[in-house]
DNA sequence: TTTGCGTATCGAAATATTGCGATCTATAGT
DNA sequence: ACTATAGATCGCAATATTTCGATACGCAAA
């Protein structure tokens, strides 16, 4: 885990939406015709308001910190967040911090 | 706690070296002339290798951000961490996340 | 294979951050 | 009042981040 890499994404707060909506991906995405389980689908997060290529490099800005984990389905790609990284985050930052 | 501001004040590797300095001031501050209680001169910080100016930026970004407290004697000004702020930081964080 | 959909990447513009030297302010001592 | 020291702030250059539209890519269906 790198931290100042996971940090960085942490310091934006559309990023950090993210990954809260991921975290209950049935209360923010009930919509979604494809099975929650698998994640939740790149477009599905233009509900913050940005288009499509920013949001896309926010969530490659997230995979690239390890923050997420991602599939591909076909043409879709699902997010999923990384409780492992979420976790030595928290773990560490603690003991830095 | 504004969140936001702590977080990207973190999101920096000097700005948390800082604040690991601070945490043991009679480890990493043990020359300094003046009692470690009242808090770390200013001044000590260029040990990071950045000019005045930018360290002073520095500190001043983790003051607005509420991570370290300061208090002016004379002409020196004392850094000390903000252990309340930096609880609830990471009380909040791992409650967000 | 052509068309369409979902996503990623490119190039560019706007903005934010980092860093420095110079300067300003505040305090202390002479 | 003058000088010195510590620290903050200013102005500016360099770099990084954010955002977008346009375009490229991957996949699926017609």
């Amino acid at each position: 885990m790198d931290l100042d890499e996971v940090i960085k994404a942490l310091a934006h707060p559309v990023r950090r939406d993210i990954l809260q909506w991921l975290k209950a991906p049935e209360k923010h995405f009930a919509d979604q015709e494809h099975p929650l389980e698998v994640g939740v689908c790149a477009g599905k997060f233009a509900r913050c308001g940005l288009s499509q290529s920013t949001v896309s490099t926010h969530l490659a800005v997230l995979a690239r910190a390890d923050l997420v984990t991602t599939r591909r389905i076909g043409q879709w790609v699902f997010y999923k967040r990384n409780e492992e990284t979420i976790a030595e985050f928290l773990r560490q930052i603690g003991h830095e911090l």
